[in-house]
DNA sequence: AGATAAGTTGACGATCCGTCACGGAACTGT
DNA sequence: ACAGTTCCGTGACGGATCGTCAACTTATCT
């Protein structure tokens, strides 16, 4: 692990890790708006003054968590869609993603994460358009639409129980289909 | 307007309207973060410990703005949809709504905002179904998503123009038959 | 090794927090 | 109308947080 760094950079680089697992640790305990600078400092080895060479304030220690879990997330979340040859292919694969994810990562994974795949999705949900799985339409609003209606299901499936597969396919048929009654 | 209450409950009554408007806009001002209790009450002729006679922290003046104004959103958000016939007319009037709303009062006027109509939707959602305007299906999710599409929507309406009418009329379309290609 | 620059420390003044003893004004009963 | 009681606004208080900064430590440079 020595990867032979100017000291200084390393401790840097710590310093600030320091300073975001104690974020992490202490949003968790008390909730982000109860949370002080203070209190994240505590949690560390560092003295007060030393938080504000990092960052200036706790909402950048939340943006930062944030980037840091979506780049964990959005490859996570894309998986299987870039090969999706129909349309229902392309939507159960969204699906199951977002409930795997949340089945996995139980709470501390709100609409407000997922919604670092957005673009993503978007993007994706273009191409899929450009090869012709989907009719031409309003991808952002289509993508919004998605999003919004996997965390509903999701936040059901790990609240109230269900089969995530049977969960999938009714979602994707909503979308696929419409709501016209047959 | 002299509607003869006892002096004490009306200058009570009085006293939360001054901190609730002197709130809106202190948190219009300097945005909900940075706005402090001090603020709201130095924006009032009041003084400091009286806040605390009313509200407990800023957090709860924040709901009670929500609520006054998801009072008189609700119905309006709500117009049109008891009266639909078609689900193209439902959603169509769903949609409209929305945009009217949004174009109107501008910004200040976040999703979090609509959410408030978010349960009515979901109920109207359910009688439609027994009208047998729609399918069988989630109307939670289906609420949810419609609502994420609006809000989508009628930002980008907002905010790079375009015709409302078309805009509800495509988005109408995107639920009402799916996005599978013709 | 000595000089320099980087970065940490902890204390400081300013501010905010929520509380509470005080006082005055509104209500009550006679 | 008057005194007694209750209600509630007031502003100051101790405790805590805020962001800053001069002094100090230590890595890096020559």
């Amino acid at each position: 692990m020595d990867t032979t760094l100017p000291k200084r950079q390393r401790i840097k680089q710590q310093n600030r890790q320091s300073i975001l697992d104690a974020g992490r640790r202490v949003f968790a305990e008390q909730g982000y708006d109860a949370a002080t600078v203070r209190d994240i400092i505590r949690a560390t080895p560092l003295a007060a003054g030393t938080f504000y060479n990092y960052f200036t304030s706790k909402e950048e220690v939340r943006q930062a968590l944030e980037e840091e879990l979506a780049s964990a997330l959005r490859p996570r979340l894309a998986e299987g869609r870039a090969e999706a040859s129909t349309g229902e292919e392309f939507l159960s694969a969204f699906f199951s993603s977002v409930f795997a994810l949340r089945t996995e990562r139980g709470a501390g994974l709100e609409e407000a994460d997922l919604r670092a795949g957005l673009d993503d999705l978007r993007a994706d949900l273009d191409a899929a358009v450009g090869r012709g799985l989907f009719r031409a339409l309003d991808t952002a609003a289509l993508a919004a639409a998605l999003l919004a209606a996997a965390d509903d299901v999701a936040n059901r499936l790990r609240r109230h129980g269900g089969d995530p597969a049977q969960a999938t396919e009714a979602v994707t048929r909503l979308f696929l289909a419409g709501v016209q009654p047959p």
